[in-house]
DNA sequence: GAATTATATTCGCCTAAGCAAATATATAAG
DNA sequence: CTTATATATTTGCTTAGGCGAATATAATTC
């Protein structure tokens, strides 16, 4: 009966999975859309391995949900379970676009999905649903 | 030239302060006013040096300030210097209310400050200015 | 200045969590 | 079935940071 969902999520726990400027990184990318991680692994130019951990984290906190397609994996930002820390981490990823790197990884990505000619092996991951150009 | 503070203030930076229980409730007891150290320490049940670790923790990440009044110090809630960590911390702060457990902390800082017989050593610290009843 | 009070810091221990390197698993292609 | 590709997990190591207990510092009082 009360009003806020009934899942204990603890407020410090959100904050954990927030504590890491890798996390929050990938957080920036998937804020508009789900984003394979072939494309999170060049966008941010570090090693597979790591960017499949934090992802594995993030995915524990509920903060994402991940969607297998073939081969790939696509993943995209998922609301929290708690209605205070969903308010806090809708607020947050949408504020990190100010941030001069995060924008610097958005146009890396966007540069890797919907470049006529994606760098290296041609035969890429299906491009996420809206973040084609206009 | 930048609209942002000039500091490089990392966001992850703020979420690692506010990845621990206690200094949330610290950060929720500090919200209307400043607070004497004696009163957080009784009014959250907890040792003295741990209130005073996370005390620290919070004054060297920027996000409490404290001020010394005799043998008293007083700790209250300062403005991060980044933008939107300051957005973000007001958002956290304010938001806190809404747990359970923060208010009944909040209920039993109030007791501690404004009943008529303090309990212990009736001679205490100075109440803060505005947290007295009306 | 000695004792008391309020707060801060240090110490030793322990867990969470970061990293790189190596390895495992799942799917697709041949 | 074998190989290649995409992703995930394990391993071994290192650091941040939590805790309680003990101790140090600062201001007040006697």
């Amino acid at each position: 009966m009360k009003s806020n969902s009934a899942k204990p999520y603890e407020l410090d726990l959100l904050f954990r999975a927030l504590a890491d400027r890798t996390r929050l990184r990938l957080i920036n990318l998937m804020g508009a859309d789900e984003v394979c991680v072939c494309f999170l692994v060049e966008a941010l130019k570090l090693t597979q391995p790591k960017i499949s951990r934090h992802l594995a984290y993030l995915r524990r906190a509920g903060l994402v949900a991940a969607r297998r397609e073939g081969k790939w994996m696509h993943y995209r930002l998922a609301v929290p379970p708690d209605t205070r820390a969903a308010a806090i981490f809708t607020a947050v990823s949408a504020g990190l676009a100010e941030d001069k790197e995060m924008r610097l990884d958005r146009g890396r990505l966007v540069g890797l999905c919907c470049s006529p000619r994606a760098p290296a092996p041609l035969k890429r991951a299906p491009k996420p649903a809206s973040v084609t150009p206009g």
